[in-house]
DNA sequence: CGAAAATTTGATCGAAGTCAATCATTGTGG
DNA sequence: CCACAATGATTGACTTCGATCAAATTTTCG
């Protein structure tokens, strides 16, 4: 796939960019292709980058008590960072790494910086993009916090009918917050009935 | 205090505002004087509104099977919408309330969209809170999902020191995720020891 | 002051966690 | 290309945290 389809095709599924931002944008591109189990960021370490998956899929997850607990994922067209170091300029919680060998655009936060002060429309890329997150944000806390975990599941099936063939189930039930334990029981009820 | 005030304040806590810009934003500015108890969103209805809070403080909740569940708080100098109708034009599923008499900026998201178009300042600073939100909510998630109950009021408490004496224990303890009971136990032990 | 609302305290129950063992799938080196 | 080790998933027995139901007590406010 072409840089410039990339970029045409972020720009169409968030929000337009013009001719000449989208070339701006091309210049400060790098385009990565990794192998499953590859590692985009480590715990611990500063991260100042955010990933746009073309091909592939990626997890962020952290250690709770020693206990590796997922905390996001991201697919085809989606981007995933480390949300504490890329915003808050911290070091990273959490580590990154893909679950599949997948193409990604890197961008920094520099260039990201620079490209919204310099382009209006850039900059409301990213706010579309920052609203899109934080709406989603906000479900996985509605379902998270008020659903049984046999709900939670249902609910994640629903927005993601095709993740189980993708993502093992230890990491699916870190993330919902219950243990691989209940969410066998939960899927093995599930197909009994 | 007086609007100019305010829309300073704003551009100094998030993100600086050109005065031209500042101007244009306070020509679409309302201001509210509204008594403790009234409702700025009334749950099931469209809301293109959102509130900035100069005194005072709001509350967004839903009703879940038939109980009150407190989604979200706002104090000083923070915001509070009906996310779900504000950001996807969707009738409301939260109703709004205020917890005290409080004093209001009201705007709506037609002047909101316009001015970001007009001003790349304005739409920066959009991004900007949004970004902020987007966080909060992401801090809430860690702490929700994979805390005890008792971890999750300290981490209120921390995050918002005063907020048990400005909000009713009831509230706070559906917005934890737990019961009304077991919060008060929490605070039982916290004082014994 | 007294009614209503808010909070505390007590007894019991249940959903999901923990610990442990087994079964299934995947992938790598001989 | 098979063997078998490593990883992933299921199943079972038991425990626990927080929910529910119920009642008492404290606070708020007209």
């Amino acid at each position: 796939m072409k840089p410039e389809t990339i970029i045409e095709h972020i720009s169409e599924t968030y929000s337009p960019l013009t001719a000449d931002c989208q070339q701006a944008v091309l210049a400060s591109t790098k385009i990565l292709s990794l192998k499953k189990n590859s590692t985009l960021v480590r715990e611990g370490q500063f991260s100042d980058k955010t990933f746009y998956i073309i091909r592939g899929c990626a997890r962020a997850y952290y250690l709770k008590d020693g206990k590796d607990v997922s905390d996001w994922f991201a697919f085809e067209n989606e981007f995933i960072s480390s949300i504490v170091s890329f915003f808050k300029n911290e070091p990273s919680p959490h580590a990154i790494e893909l679950l599949e060998d997948s193409i990604l655009v890197e961008f920094s936060r520099d260039e990201i910086e620079q490209l919204a002060a310099k382009y209006h429309d850039f900059e409301r890329l990213i706010r579309v993009i920052v609203t899109k997150t934080m709406l989603k944000q906000y479900e996985r806390i509605a379902s998270s916090q008020f659903e049984s975990a046999e709900q939670k599941y249902t609910n994640l099936l629903k927005a993601h009918p095709t993740i189980t063939q993708r993502v093992p189930l230890t990491h699916l039930a870190s993330y919902l917050g219950i243990t691989l334990e209940t969410l066998s029981r939960i899927r093995g009820l599930k197909k009994r009935i």
